[in-house]
DNA sequence: GCTCTGACTATTC
DNA sequence: CGAATAGCCAGAG
């Protein structure tokens, strides 16, 4: 894959990027901004929140490995409907991504 | 066009 | 190790 970013369109690149991991496989939203060169691991989030209504927002997920605040229990179907390796984790949703084997980039 | 809010991250206490 | 603070950017009012 080459560069993402695209004509300076952040919303568009990171609809892109997230359009773009394939299933089984997750990134950080500091990685999807860092992606197109971009920091704002925040403005990822917010895209998703208001433009991501259509995406696999579930494949976006914060440092450490952990789903979307709010919706762990939303995405935990999606992660096991795809196969993503999940991780027993003492965490309010109880569980969190394998980010050794779920880690995803572009490039790949 | 300015201000507040928010699906985040890293650092410090 | 857990909670609080600061810094970042984009969308909506």
């Amino acid at each position: 894959m080459a560069v993402f970013a695209t004509s300076g369109d952040y919303t568009d690149a990171v609809l892109q990027v997230v359009a773009a991991i394939p299933a089984g496989r997750v990134m950080t939203y500091g990685d999807v901004a860092w992606t197109f060169g971009r920091p704002g691991a925040r403005a990822v989030g917010m895209v998703l929140r208001h433009h991501g209504g259509h995406l696999p927002w579930w494949r976006v997920i914060r440092a450490g490995g952990h789903p979307p605040t709010g919706l762990e229990a939303e995405a935990r179907p999606h992660y096991d409907a795809e196969g993503t390796p999940l991780v027993p984790a003492d965490t309010a949703a109880g569980y969190r991504i394998d980010l050794s084997r779920a880690a995803w980039a572009p490039a790949d």
